[in-house]
DNA sequence: CCAGACGTTGTT
DNA sequence: GTCTGG
DNA sequence: CCAGACGTTGTT
DNA sequence: GTCTGG
């Protein structure tokens, strides 16, 4: 079956995530040439001055309400079409958007009983960013702590993320019909901005990407 | 009205 | 916590 | 929210 | 047509 963003890749060193994003830099993020749903990734946030720092999700969102976090193994993408609405998204959706920085993404394209592993990277082999919401489950302060994570109060706070999706540009298309969300520099501002209420605004940045600066490689 | 879901389509 | 399905 | 009931305990 | 049960 048809992947969708349930693996991506992230090689970069953290000193170049944090050139990229001008943020300072986390004590580790471990270049991964492939990532899963369940682990830490490294997510960009902003505060409320627009301070920008990079954080650490688990990645596969746990909704504040959840009863048992395993819940969140199967909230690794969020559709762009209803995440404002949808009772499990909203809530990050208004307040807790980020940048889930990557430096490619795969999708299987099916054939027959055959699924062909893509992968999908910029062309000129720089990184980029999907959009991302995040939620806080448990832990001490209940869930309307401040955006960055090891901060005080919530002590066994989980912190999880989910990367939104899309349709697919006309280089994704031919191996299937999602994509993640990722966004142009020019987004980062109006997705990250903790006080940007314009949810018809925020929905207009949830488009597929340009197709051109995409490369994709058939794998094996 | 209550019970049950709450998501996406996904290869650890 | 809130919505949906029955 | 929809499907299904919607009545009484009775000699035409 | 409206209420109730699920």
């Amino acid at each position: 079956m048809a992947a969708m963003c349930a693996r991506y890749s992230l090689a970069r060193t953290d000193a170049a995530l944090a050139d990229l994003f001008g943020v300072p830099e986390l004590a580790s993020v471990p270049p991964r040439e492939m990532i899963y749903p369940t682990q830490d990734v490294p997510v960009v946030v902003e505060g409320p001055r627009g301070v920008r720092r990079l954080g650490s999700r688990r990645w596969g969102l746990v909704p504040h309400w959840a009863d048992d976090p395993t819940i969140g193994q199967k909230m690794l993408n969020a559709r762009s079409e209803t995440v404002a609405e949808k009772p499990s998204f909203r809530r990050a959706f208004a307040a807790r958007r980020c940048l889930v920085p990557a430096d490619g993404f795969f999708e299987w394209l099916k054939d027959g009983k055959a699924r062909i592993p893509h992968r999908f990277a910029r062309a000129d082999g720089r990184a980029f960013a999907f959009a991302g919401i995040w939620e806080r489950w448990g832990g001490r302060g209940g869930n309307e702590a401040p955006p960055h994570g090891s901060g005080a109060g919530d002590d066994a706070a989980l912190e999880t993320v989910a990367i939104l999706t899309t349709l697919p540009n006309e280089t994704v298309a031919p191996v299937h019909d999602r994509m993640p969300v990722i966004l142009p520099e020019t987004a980062w501002g109006p997705w990250l901005d903790p006080e940007n209420r314009d949810t018809a605004a925020l929905a207009a940045l949830l488009v597929p990407f340009a197709a051109a600066p995409l490369s994709c490689m058939r794998l094996r």
